[in-house]
DNA sequence: TAAATAGTGTCTGTGAGACACTATACA
DNA sequence: TGTATAGTGTCTCACAGACACTATTTA
């Protein structure tokens, strides 16, 4: 294939939040050609021509990560670097995407964002690039929110998410008073099943439909 | 040519701030070829392979527009709508640039951000989309504030830009206390030349080098 | 002095953060 | 009852917004 322009490549930061380690992963593949074959790196996938963004990281996560679906995705930063990529010049917009957390996720590692290991072409330096746009997102963007949390939650699984993102814990009362004012997110009367450990059983909170 | 792939256009919001008018302005020109030949357009060129995102936005400012120089720029958002250009699907990364408002600027057509004439391919949208990404820019990102007030500025015209770009006119003690907080902006105490209608000199306000 | 513009001191309300205290589970 | 977890009421502080009052200029 003779490459005549500036070639895109979309690449994803899937996002999942695993309940038990109580930690927001991210999902990395090997990659299966050259270059970097063999070395772990962000689902990636060339931009087809006509085809959206959206649907060129669903083809990311789908093909390279495995993942039977996701539950949203949006635009982050676009980066530039000319020599990002050994075959060329190509440009990277970056993507993130959540994956429901009750959803089934074989296939792709995943990786705490904090510790990433090294990654291919430029793959670390677009995940330390995105941290705080993501970070940014959580409980402002009710997509991003909602799909990596998932349609119900408890409190205690919203204080893991925000502990796992920003590093560090909010008191109960003030991240309650931050979802009550959440549009679309309302706190149920119902309460989760206790724990095994015992203790008090978390109250749930849902999003509106 | 032959167009194998995605191509990727820049398209550039061109900021000025123009003091006498104390409004912020978009510049725009009638574009030279088809499509949309003579109607008014963002200026756009076609990223060239390798070219960065910065550099093919300085050549669309230069070229499109006439301006010598730009201050600074920064990206904003990445569009795909498949059909937004009647040529085939093409990426459009808007960027936006400042021109200092101390700096020559005949050639573009300046119009005021809020009066925005019917422009060519989806650049209304992206002007419009774009809006509130520029508005959260202001005394945030110290490269496009400097760019768009210049080294060294009036209370005076900080009101002006931050009306003309938030919609409404903050009170001058309040806006102070925001830029006191901004890094690298200093207080002076100097005082501007006297206004043509008198009136209290304000004081100026300069960046750091 | 009047009109026009700029700057200051201070009050208020909102929201983030902090923390002691209360509630509900299991062993 | 003790330990572990969750939730509540309330205090404090920082900051945005509001506004009356003061300051400095031209005509």
């Amino acid at each position: 294939m003779r490459i005549e322009s500036t070639l895109v490549s979309v690449d994803v930061l899937a996002l999942r939040f695993d309940a038990a380690a109580r930690a927001v992963v991210l999902g990395i593949a090997p990659r299966e050609l050259e270059p970097f074959a063999g070395a772990l790196a962000l689902p990636g996938v060339l931009l087809g021509r006509g085809e959206r963004l959206r649907d060129a990281a669903l083809r990311a996560a789908t093909g390279k990560l495995g993942l039977p679906e996701v539950a949203s995705t949006g635009q982050l930063v676009t980066f530039d670097e000319p020599s990002r990529d050994p075959r060329g010049p190509t440009l990277s917009v970056a993507l993130w995407a959540t994956v429901d957390p009750a959803a089934p996720a074989d296939g792709p590692v995943w990786v705490p964002l904090d510790a990433v290991p090294p990654l291919a072409f430029d793959h670390n330096r677009i995940v330390s690039d995105c941290r705080p746009l993501i970070q940014d997102r959580l409980w402002r963007d009710a997509a991003f929110t909602s799909g990596l949390l998932g349609r119900e939650f408890t409190t205690a699984q919203a204080l893991d998410v925000t502990e796992a993102l920003t590093g560090d814990r909010p008191y109960p009362a003030n991240l309650g008073r931050t979802m009550e004012r959440v549009p679309g997110l309302h706190r149920t009367t119902q309460h989760a099943a206790a724990q095994a450990k015992g203790g008090r059983p978390p109250s749930v909170w849902r999003w509106e439909d």
